[in-house]
DNA sequence: GCTTAGCCTATTAAATCGATAGGATAATAA
DNA sequence: TTATTATCCTATCGATTTAATAGGCTAAGC
């Protein structure tokens, strides 16, 4: 299941991705379209931001802003920084691989066969989509 | 993340697919195959057999073992069995749609569109994969 | 009628999640 | 310089879920 956090964190992004220029735009107001608890957004803002992808400005005339152009942001990266790995088990993760403690061979693993084919066909997903796509 | 359950609920399945026959497998015996808390794999057997993938016996000779032959258990109903939703997102599931309360318009949700592509491709692996293919 | 092995319900410890609180810090405007 | 504005940051909290365990009940076989 999708956390809260990633599916507020995506709808905040789209959110920044649609705006006309690439002005910071407050917490409050994202919150207030997106219908996100003012606090918790702030939080998942605050994580994007130090991943790299959204810039922030303080005081009057301030907020976040992205920092690179929609087309350029791969959902692989948005999902790997607000969900965690893609796939649904460490051991078939390329990016936060974990052997696991049970299981004496990977190779013969059934679980670590079928979750390869999920997680390969979701990263297909999302390698064909940037935050580009997203915005309606 | 994939749960235990459904971890270990696979592994089962997966090991009483690969015997012999269709005799009754004790519990203990796929416990200390797998590598299974004997107690936590009585439960997860229960809903299996519930769901009517197992069948049980019980007193002496006794286990489970599979209804179907593993080539006609196809993965979507294991893995709705045992992991629920294959959806990321509930608005977008097939057997446990539900509508989000934030959100005015699937239609033109981000999150919507992105995670029907999601469910699609994962729906994909699991409708060409069944038991059988599970088996090494 | 004794043993075996599944049936079933309840409980628990730990972890995660979603959300909130509140002061610190920095940028802008008066 | 000072007030205001809005993000920064850490800590905490309640609720839910997860993984596992306990223990008595029931039915099948010898």
């Amino acid at each position: 299941m999708l956390s809260k956090k990633t599916k507020y964190g995506l709808k905040a992004l789209t959110f920044l991705a649609s705006q006309k220029g690439r002005q910071p735009v407050q917490i409050s107001e994202i919150a207030k379209q997106e219908n996100i608890s003012r606090k918790f957004l702030e939080s998942i803002l605050l994580t994007l931001r130090k991943s790299g992808l959204l810039g922030s400005k303080k005081g009057k005339g301030g907020g976040y802003y992205l920092i690179k152009e929609p087309k350029d942001i791969p959902m692989t990266v948005v999902m790997r920084v607000l969900e965690g790995p893609i796939a649904m088990v460490p051991c078939v993760s390329l990016n936060f691989y974990e052997k696991c403690s049970d299981c004496p061979d990977e190779a013969s693993c059934s679980v670590h066969m079928l979750m390869l084919q999920v997680r390969d066909s979701a990263l297909e997903v999302y390698k064909n989509n940037t935050l580009a796509d997203l915005v309606p």
